[in-house]
DNA sequence: GTCCTTTGGTTCGGTGAACAGACCAAATCA
DNA sequence: TGATTTGGTCTGTTCACCGAACCAAAGGAC
């Protein structure tokens, strides 16, 4: 894939990573994944991807072991161990994001169940741990735009819950 | 810019995060100035990408206020205090790229002057804070391939030095 | 079993972004 | 003052993403 992809003669992390999960759309399928999302057109109803190009996004994260197939007919997608371990990434990306562009009114905040609350460097204020993401709850936060979209996906995900339960949409 | 650059209907803080820091070579011009690097001819030397991306990528840089072109004359590119909060995505995304790609060898090491070193999580083996860019000294790792670039940059940067401060590439 | 709907895709033509390479003007050096 | 380096811009081509149409298999109703 020689546009887009590949970083060839970059020997460095960053690039490594962003060879695996840089492309349009698949962080953002990675984080409905870590949020309960795990059927085809679930992604779909959320994303507003191409049905096209999300196939291809979810084939890739297969291929390389960071979802799998589970199921025989119409598959479900489940994050693998690898997978689980880009959790930290996502978790400050989201809470840099969230900073940079409204400080102070995150879209989402993330808890440590029974604990405290998760913040910029991923830390939660309670312990000082940094929890996986089976330990951890989310909610809409207090700068989420309930009237952006109205689909099964973003109704089940305005309920606080844990990370990577399967969400109900049906 | 319709196509690459815009998750409209996407209410998190991880697509407002890709909204600025997403398109290809962004997160390694941003990583390039953490190892020093703030020359224009110095960028496109040690990154291989065409002058004309390189060029539109500092713009949008610069006006999202990222970076900060500095001195009259040919103008050096300089992170604002705002940039300086990517250090942790960064560094947990270079972790994580290492370790998923070739574990055990890490293409560069990041360690706590005077303390640890920095594990996959962010933190300093040695005390357990998760240090400013600017307290970080970077070294080659075992993982390096120094066959792969001879650029100025490329052998500046496999000399241990600390994150932020200007590489001498003359 | 047979029909019908839903699901999980693939295919297609059009558009925009990235690429390599040529070109150019301002800054700097000799 | 002239030559060289630096920091770009421009151009034609290639490639990826887009929306929309299409299709086949799975599952449900009867």
């Amino acid at each position: 894939m020689p546009l887009g992809t590949d970083y060839p003669r970059q020997d460095c992390g960053i690039a490594r990573s962003l060879e695996l999960v840089g492309e349009r759309w698949t962080l953002l399928i990675l984080r409905d994944c870590f949020l309960g999302v795990r059927r085809f057109s679930d992604f779909q109803a959320h994303l507003d991807v191409s049905r096209a190009v999300l196939s291809a996004r979810l084939d890739a994260l297969v291929e390389q072991r960071l979802l799998r197939r589970v199921g025989d007919g119409h598959p479900e997608y489940e994050l693998t161990a690898d997978a689980l371990d880009l959790w930290p990434v996502l978790l400050v990306l989201a809470q840099w994001g969230d900073h940079r562009t409204t400080p102070g009114l995150p879209r989402r905040t993330f808890h440590h169940v029974g604990c405290g609350t998760l913040g910029r460097d991923g830390r939660c204020d309670g312990c000082d741990a940094s929890p996986r993401a089976g330990d951890v709850e989310t909610r809409p936060g207090p700068g989420a735009d309930p009237t952006l979209r109205d689909d099964l996906v973003s109704r089940a995900l305005r309920v606080p819950h844990r990370l990577l339960v399967p969400l109900a949409t049906r």
